[in-house]
Order: structure tokens, then C-alpha cells, then sequence
RNA sequence: GCUCCCUUCGUCUAGCGGUUAGGACGCGGCCCUCUCAAGGCUGAAACGCGGGUUCGAUUCCCGCAGGGAGCGCCA
């Protein structure tokens, strides 16, 4: 069998990381099986859906490269066929007419509430001789009464529910719109739908879905309840920590395949390794070993992977994002040194690219912010001398490269009597601003002459030393 | 309230009847070192509780507790 799995988000907002996770996993099967992956909007909310919803989530699988083979697919362009597929319903007897209003349709369920019975419709109207003048009726499902209906799901095993718990769903409003659980069960069936690999707040109706896929005559899809991703105190996933538009981590810094990686351990596991190329992911990945237990969001570990895969890339290929992170910043990437060069010298002090572009920014002007209590403690009266003498002799270097630089600095260091660190901090901070940069020598190379002279000649006035070269 | 689901270090997880309960993030220490990192070594840190089944339970079964989801003319 030809394996084909979906992902059906409901446009009401953006794509956030538990919609990614749900989509990677569903990916992943049909990629892994060889088999095709369809994008399907569910829209037919048509007062909480937008065009903005659908373009982020467009951007955000775009992104993410999570590719589809059909698709996108609108519900509400197939309005005429969920109208199609309920006339036959009715026709048949699967399905009837309810004439119930809203209002007595909550009364009733207030009071077996109080009564402490599972809230549910009645089925009153299933009996019903004709219509109720001034009713707008809907459709309803005819849900078995008694029996078990057992859902074998990929994730979960054996579930089983009681018909008799199960009440009768509508199938169409009375403005005529077909509902979710109607949409979802005629597409999944006309699109040839093999596997549902979705969240596991849909295990409840999956049993209702079930009967609806019967009654329609169509194979019954296997199913797969993924759990669910919680913010990292436990709570249900929110703006504060993970819920957010997925490209904000983009934006952030992150690279795609990273996050990629650290969802795909969220509830499935290959032995002890953590690093998973997408080629891994698509090869190792067994939808048979993917956990039950919901897991908790990390934005810590999210960070060091995203690093390992910042030290794993090459440095031309994040080239690209980099500047835009600089840009981002208010940095001009042409007013330094060459984006390749930095990237290799600070990506293994940054988690993100937006903290690599922040830490190299005095590489593009002056120093967003001196360290001052820095300048106070390492830009002294006693190394005043030394680092006139240093001043002076890295402007008579034939070449400003790492190596020459690196000579002058040891020969300075040993006339002066000052250890290599004595003698390299002050450099650090007069040159940067802080404290914190790559090797000293690889620092004042990326620098540039002219800048690392300039910014050390200013420095030497802070020493309160008289001794300019 | 009713139905369904879940439960191994703080977190993500390995484990699929017998293990010194393994790895990773984070945290501490040491090494390396011109700073910060990165890297290496290392330490602390877990089987929710109670019953069974079994020679033997983290592992299988049943309760309990705790957490979660569903119960809409939302998806």
C-alpha cells in the first residue's frame, strides 16, 4: 500500500512548535515510507481563519522545508462536495435532520452536567416525522448505539470506547457549512488519506470519525496520536514559551534543521543519538517508537543544538542569514570584514546567529557598549607603556595577518616583562569594548589595521599614559 | 462530573523480567587556555505510591495518586 499522510492545519493562527512537531512527524512517515505528503487547510471556521494564518503557515513549512506532494487543499473550496456526501448520508438514513436549537441544545446539556452524566446529545431527533416550521435544521451522524469500537492506534495500541458514550455529531450547520469532523473524514477519504499522524487531543474523536469513515465506505485510515508539547513548566505550550509564530526562531537565529532535530527527540528517540541529519531523520525514523507521555519544551538544549549545527555548516552557507541578523541589528555587513571570516571565528561563542551578529558588532563601527568597569581594570596607568609599544610596532607590520600580529604581540609582551594575558586583555578591551572576543590575534586580523590602530591609540590616552609612540 | 490518555535524573530520553538503571541538555569540579567559548575528563541527579504475577520487577496486570485531553452549529 502506498502510503499518504497529511497535515491539516485550521488557519485561526500561525504555525507554532507543536504544529511543526505534528507536521515533521507526519512528514517523516510518508518520507520514510517512500509515500506522499498532502497539505490540507482546514478553513471552514469561517470567522476565525485568515489569509495571514495561511500564509504563515505556507512560510513556516517553507522554511522549514517540510515539503509537500499535494496540495495546498482549501475545505472551503469543497463546500459542494461535504453538501454531496450529507444528501447520500440522508438518503441512506445515516445520517438526519436535527431541529434542535442552541439554546435548548445547552439547557439540556447544563442539565446532565448537574446530573453528572457525559454531556451529549439526546438523539431526539432521530425519530422526528417532519420539520420544525422556523428551524433552520442541521445534519447529524447517526452514531451506533451500543457496542465497542476500537481504534489500534500506531502510538497509543489498543483504545477502545463504548458506542453508548458516543453521541450523534453534526455533520452540517444550519447555514449550511459542513463542521470539522465532517470535513476532516470526507477529505481524508477522497484524498486516499493512509495514516493519520495528528495531535493527541483528536484521540477522543477519532472513534465518531471512524463511524463517519464507514458509513462514507471508505478503508479506514490507521491512525497515530502524537503527544502533546508543553511549555517548559510543565503548563500547556503559551506565547511565553513556545507558542509563537515558528519563524520568530528564525529571526532568533535559529537554523531550520536544528529545530527540525531538537523536535524530532521530542517523544521519539534512536538510542543515545542526538544529532540527526534530515536524511537520518527520514531513514531511522519509526512512527512504532514514538513515546506516549507528553514532553516538555527546552529552549537550553534547543540553543546547544543549534550551535552544533552552527560549528557543523559551512561558514559560506550561513553567509546569507547572518547578514540579515547584522542588518537586523542596524550593522552594515559591508562595513567589516568578510561574513565567512567572522562566522568562522565566533560560531563556536554563539548559540544563535543573532548572538554571533551582537558579539561581532564592533567589527562593523564602534562598540555598542563599553565595558567600563573593563577599561577601568585592564586599561591602566602600568600597561600604558607596553601598549604604546605594541601600538607602534603592529604599524610597522609588512602584513596583517593573524600570524604577524600574533609575533609582535609575543615580542612586546617579553620586552615589557608582562605575561601574554597581561598584555592581550587590555588589547581585548581597547580594541572591542569587553572582554569577551576571539583569540586576540584573530580579533585585531578581522579588525583591520586602520580600525584596531585607531581604537588602540584612543586607548592609550585612557591609560593616563604620556608615552604615545 | 463523565470518557479517554499519560507517569525513568530539574528537562529530553535509552531500557522492552536479572543492568553498578545508559546517553544528552542544564548544573558543579578539573584539564586546556591571552578573554569568552569550544573541546576533553569528571561529579551530583531518576524508576510516583500500594497491591499482585514471578525465583526475580523500572519492565507484565490491577488499584490509587498526580498530570493532561475530550465532552460546541471551534478546530
Amino acid at each position: 500500500m502506498k502510503v499518504k499522510t497529511r497535515f491539516a492545519p485550521s488557519p485561526t493562527g500561525f504555525l507554532h512548535i507543536g504544529g511543526v512537531r505534528t507536521a515533521l512527524f507526519s512528514w517523516l512517515y510518508a518520507r520514510h515510507h517512500g509515500g506522499q505528503f498532502v497539505l490540507r487547510i482546514e478553513d471552514t471556521d469561517r470567522e476565525r481563519s485568515t489569509q495571514a494564518a495561511v500564509d504563515a503557515i505556507l512560510n513556516g513549512l517553507e522554511w522549514l522545508r517540510l515539503d509537500h506532494d499535494e496540495g495546498p487543499y482549501y475545505q472551503t473550496r469543497r463546500f459542494d462536495r461535504y453538501a454531496e456526501v450529507a444528501d447520500r448520508l440522508l438518503r441512506e438514513g445515516k445520517a438526519y435532520r436535527c431541529y434542535c436549537t442552541r439554546e435548548e441544545l445547552e439547557a439540556r446539556r447544563a442539565d446532565q452536567i448537574a446530573r453528572g452524566q457525559n454531556p451529549r446529545y439526546d438523539g431526539r431527533c432521530r425519530t422526528r416525522s417532519g420539520p420544525e416550521p422556523g428551524v433552520e435544521p442541521v445534519v447529524r451522524f447517526r452514531t451506533p448505539d451500543d457496542g465497542v469500537i476500537v481504534v489500534d492506534d500506531l502510538v497509543r495500541g489498543h483504545v477502545e470506547f463504548q458506542n453508548s458514550e458516543l453521541d450523534d455529531l453534526i455533520l452540517i450547520r444550519s447555514d449550511g457549512t459542513p463542521t470539522f469532523h465532517f470535513g476532516v473524514v470526507v477529505d481524508d477519504g477522497d484524498m486516499g488519506i493512509t495514516h493519520v499522524i495528528r495531535g493527541d487531543d483528536h484521540l477522543n474523536n477519532t472513534p465518531r470519525q471512524m463511524h463517519m469513515i464507514r458509513a462514507l465506505g471508505y478503508p479506514v485510515p490507521a491512525y497515530g496520536h502524537l503527544p502533546m508539547i508543553l511549555g517548559s513548566d510543565g503548563a500547556k505550550l503559551s506565547k511565553r514559551h513556545g507558542a509563537v509564530n515558528v519563524l520568530e526562531y528564525r529571526d532568533e537565529g535559529f537554523l531550520p534543521d536544528a529545530l527540525l532535530n531538537y523536535l524530532v527527540r521530542l517523544g521519539w528517540a534512536h538510542g543515545d543519538q542526538e544529532l540527526f541529519s534530515r536524511e537520518e531523520m527520514i531513514r531511522l525514523f519509526d512512527i512504532s517508537g514514538v513515546n506516549a507521555s507528553a514532553s516538555r519544551f527546552d529552549g537550553e538544549k534547543l540553543k546547544w543544538l543549534n550551535q552544533q549545527y552552527l560549528k557543523a555548516s559551512p561558514p559560506e552557507s550561513l553567509v546569507g542569514e547572518f547578514e540579515r541578523q547584522l542588518q537586523r541589528a542596524g550593522l552594515d555587513p559591508g562595513n567589516g570584514p568578510p561574513s565567512a571570516l567572522v562566522i568562522e571565528a565566533y560560531r563556536e561563542r554563539a548559540a544563535t546567529l543573532r548572538e554571533l551578529a551582537e558579539g561581532a558588532a564592533y567589527l562593523y563601527g564602534e562598540p555598542l557598549h563599553v565595558d567600563e568597569a573593563a577599561v577601568r581594570k585592564h586599561l591602566t596607568l602600568a600597561i600604558g607603556a607596553p601598549l604604546a609599544l605594541l601600538t607602534a610596532r603592529l604599524g610597522e607590520l609588512a602584513t596583517w595577518t593573524r600570524g604577524e600580529i600574533h609575533g609582535a604581540m609575543t615580542a612586546v609582551a617579553a620586552e615589557a616583562g608582562v605575561g601574554f594575558g597581561k598584555l592581550g586583555q587590555p588589547v581585548r578591551v581597547a580594541v572591542t569594548g569587553g572582554t569577551v572576543s576571539p583569540p586576540i590575534d584573530v580579533t585585531l586580523e578581522l579588525l583591520g589595521r586602520e580600525r584596531a590602530l585607531q581604537r588602540l591609540g584612543r586607548a592609550l590616552s585612557l591609560t593616563g599614559s604620556s608615552a604615545v609612540a
